[in-house]
Formats: C-alpha cells, structure tokens, sequence
DNA sequence: TCCTTTTTTTATCCTAGGGTAAAACCTACC
DNA sequence: GGTAGGTTTTACCCTAGGATAAAAAAAGGA
C-alpha cells in the first residue's frame, strides 16, 4: 500500500494517459466491496479518486487486522505482489463507494520512458511510503494506545470521522474493548 | 534505512564509479562509533562493506530505542533527511568496525542518467525496503514478543549472534528484563 | 590476575491491555 | 414503529510485559 502526497496528480495520471494514447481503465466499487483478497494476484497500482479503502491480513489466529487506510487522491497497491509477483497476503475493502484508477506495470514503464522526470517521481512517492512505514513503526513501537489513538484523530482526522471504532482499534493494535475504555476515560 | 537484497552488488557500485569516472569516498568507523546523530543532514546512502550497525532514535522519554539493524552488503540511510531534507531524528552506530561507501545523490544522478536499468534496480530497492517495514509492522502488531524473539533468531541470526541483548530487546519494543524472562522460560 | 565497568539475570510488585460475557445502543429494513 | 442486525460500551478477571532494585555474570583493562 502506498499513499502518494499528491505528487503525482490526479491530473497527472489523465495527462499521460491522453498524451501516450494509454487508457487507463477506471472502476467503480461499492461500500462494503472486497476488490482485492489475499491469495489473489494483485495487479493494478490503484488510483484512488474517490472514497475510503482499508487494507487488512488476518493473522495467525485469523483475526482481521487493519494494516492501512488509503481515501482519495492517494494511491495504494501490494507491493510483494504487484512489484515482486509474490502472494499477495493483504486485502483490499472499500469503506465507502469508491472510484478507482487501474495504474497497471505498462501504464508505469510507458510513463518510465516517456514522460520526464516520471521515475524521479514515482521513486519519491515509494520513498515517501517508507517514510510513514517507519513513523508506523515507531508509533506502534513506543507510544502507548492512548497516545496512537490522540495522534489519529489529530493527525487523520479525515480518516477517523469515516472509520468505524473497530477498524480504528484493529489499526491502533488494541481490542475495540480497550480501545472503548481509553474513550470513557478521555471524556471524563 | 534502505537494505539491498543485494540487487545492486557491491561490486555494481565500483563499477559504475570507474565507468563514470565518479569516485565513491569510503570510510572506517570504529566499534562504538557514532557516525550519524539526530539533528545532522544524512548526506549519504551509506553502502555498507564490512561490518554491523544500529539505527536508533530517543523517544519522547529520551529512551534509546533500536529502529533497524543493517549488515555487509546493505544500504542504508535516513529517508526522511537524505531524500527529502527533513530533520534527521535517526542515529547510526557501528557495532563492529565497519568498513562504508558514502554515495551521493550526485552519484545516483549520474548512475540514473547513464546506467541502463539503474531507475528499475534502484525502485526495487527501495520497494523491497517497503516490504520489509511492512512486516516489521504486522510482527510488532499481532506477534507476542517471545514469537518475536523466535523469528529473530530465525530469520536473522547473523544480526542476532553479534549483537548484545540489550539492543535486541529495544529492537523487539520490550524492555531487557522482559527478554531475560522470555528466555529463562525458553530454555526451562 | 585483580579490579572496574558493562551486561544480564532475578525478584517483587504494578499496570496496560486482553478475553469473555452481557448489556446498551444504533440503524435499517419490513 | 417494531424487530433484527450490527456496533459499542461496561464489567469482570487475567496475563504479558513495565518499573525498580539488587545480585550475578561477563568483559575489559592495567
């Protein structure tokens, strides 16, 4: 899953798309849709124009897990899957109704050769995405879940407003029930 | 702190320094050297031949806190800082003598511009780094510590047999005495 | 080798968050 | 507007791992 800052454009997309006579093939997916799902090969970076995605695994015990959320003028992909063909673990569920661009490996090395200045781009939003990998990492590595939970709201509040309370606690890393009690005692 | 799965090699890097005629400085740091520190520009993408290092931060209770550890024939470097020119946070210290390549953006630039292919390796790179935060957040996510401690020793015990407990607890997000625990309950 | 310093273990007590179960609350749809 | 589904809260007890302190073991010197 990587997210861009916007560095690459919306507009960007449909103008390499018009300019190298590459159509990119849009999609749409209705709230509550599972698009992509472990086991499955995953084969479009996914430009998300519209709506809220949430990304999760089950774990060994086989409890979901949310791993990422990703909403619009982001784009978000499995990585192990779409850039090294390994099984994808992770899935794809749209949290609202969706619109989706299918970003697919041609569309990228057409850009690559193309459009100046693409890979330099394209290496910066993968770079950013490990950027936020390791904020992740250490959030989740010292900051207690009442702390994750105040930096959520704060930092995604956009994201927060549209999630429901389990998806958070399974992102945070903590029981909806714990994730419960830190409310009750926020408010008091 | 970007690994190589060895894609671009060693012996790639000294290449394309003589067939561009851009020498690569190297340098020596001593065991216990601390090469990097929070609040300096990383100007490198440190490649490293010989030796171990540690990548750690100070939480917000000026804790030391083990982020990454990086081995022979791994690059590595603060994303944060070296790609973007944001405030390094990060801190390398070699844990044994280390022997380093200090490549620049200017070598990167020129490798992109005249080695055929360097755009591709050079994504992957960064792209498997992805991979691998990525499961480092799903182990710290769902996995109990003692699992944790397992998989280290599994998956990396070169990095395990040279490094001191301490540091490995701090990398495993548990306290030393928590280890010390886990590992008395394993061998009884 | 002895002495100092660092690292690891042990022990005790404590807390954040998990597990289970039930109650309360929403929402949606018939 | 009532009933069924899903979602969130509450309450109970339990456990993994934290904090502090001290002992033991290991690693370096001189």
């Amino acid at each position: 899953m990587v997210q861009t800052n916007k560095y690459i454009a919306l507009q960007d997309i449909y103008k390499w798309s018009d300019r190298l006579g590459l159509k990119i093939d849009g999609v749409e997916v209705k709230k509550g849709g599972v698009f992509l799902k472990q086991g499955q090969k995953c084969d479009y970076f996914y430009y998300i124009i519209e709506g809220l995605m949430r990304i999760f695994y089950y774990d060994r015990e086989g409890h979901e897990v949310t791993h990422w959320f990703s909403s619009q003028d982001t784009m978000i992909t499995s990585p192990d899957s779409f850039f090294n063909g390994n099984e994808n673990i992770l899935n794809f569920e749209a949290l609202e109704d969706c619109k989706l661009l299918l970003v697919t490996h041609e569309h990228l090395e057409v850009a690559s050769k193309n459009v100046p200045g693409f890979d330099e781009l394209y290496r910066k939003l993968i770079v950013d995405y490990t950027i936020q990998l390791s904020r992740r990492i250490m959030s989740i590595h010292t900051e207690s879940a009442e702390y994750r939970y105040l930096q959520m709201i704060k930092h995604h509040p956009n994201i927060f407003h549209r999630t429901k309370l389990s998806h958070i606690a399974s992102y945070l890393g903590i029981t909806i029930q714990s994730l419960s009690r830190i409310r009750r005692k926020l408010i008091s």
